[in-house]
DNA sequence: TCAAGGATCCGCT
DNA sequence: GCGGATCCTTGAA
């Protein structure tokens, strides 16, 4: 079922919560691909230093101003595109990063789009064979890599039952997560209390980013 | 118009 | 554990 857009309307930080578990679905010609998201992050309105909105509007993060339920894809170090789901009351910027799904429909597409994609860089990777379910999606880079999302997906809705890419609700019978709170990944840049605010969750149960085989990262 | 730097990942040491 | 790849976005001039 679709994930309920007043879920994510209210408090960004109960839908970064809310989130831990849904799914994301991608409807493509490769199939149907989805997977368990264990890993997000919150960016909460233009004080907050680490977020794309700390300058205000702008062209690229015009989207986070609008409904939630949206997608904000953007690109990132010049080669990853990293997905945000709009939160929180429209003119207000807010925005949930999947920074990590567990795949459950469509693995070998993804394995297929990772190999590509390692292929279009012109980089040596690990085989498909070698590469293990979960480690297709356990990044932010990665996740946008293994269902094949771009920022030609920017601003499509996610809580649209006929969109290709959606969110829908944990299923009856889908582990309950364990959710863990950190502070963010990768922005040291952002003034405190920005830096170290709590808004990090993973369900740490997961395979992926819980106590997995490599653990959340740490910089 | 320009220079700086970033919400990352991978391979090698 | 470290450094390289790689390019878009931003603010300042």
């Amino acid at each position: 079922m679709i994930l309920a857009r007043h879920v994510l309307a209210g408090d960004s930080l109960a839908a970064a919560r809310v989130l831990i578990g849904a799914r994301l679905v991608h409807e493509g010609p490769d199939g149907r691909r989805s997977g368990r998201i264990v890993e997000t992050e919150a960016y909460i309105g233009t004080e907050d230093r680490a977020s794309h909105a700390r300058f205000g509007r702008t062209a690229r993060n015009a989207i986070m101003f609008g409904p939630a339920g949206r997608a904000y894809v953007y690109l990132v170090y010049g080669m990853y595109d990293c997905l945000n789901v709009v939160t929180g009351e429209e003119g207000r910027a807010a925005a949930v990063l999947i920074r990590a799904v567990e795949p459950i429909e469509g693995i070998d597409a993804m394995r297929d789009a990772r190999v590509a994609w390692a292929a279009r860089r012109g980089r040596a990777t690990a085989s498909a064979s070698g590469l293990r379910d979960s480690r297709l999606a356990s990044g932010p880079g990665l996740v946008s890599v293994a269902f094949g999302i771009d920022r030609s997906h920017n601003g499509v809705d996610l809580c649209d039952v006929e969109s290709s890419l959606r969110l829908e609700a944990a299923e009856a019978g889908d582990r309950l997560p364990d959710i863990a709170t950190s502070a963010r990944i990768g922005v040291a840049y952002a003034a405190e209390p920005w830096r170290s605010m709590p808004w990090r969750f993973v369900d740490a149960s997961s395979p992926v980013s819980g106590a997995g085989d490599r653990g959340p990262r740490r910089r």
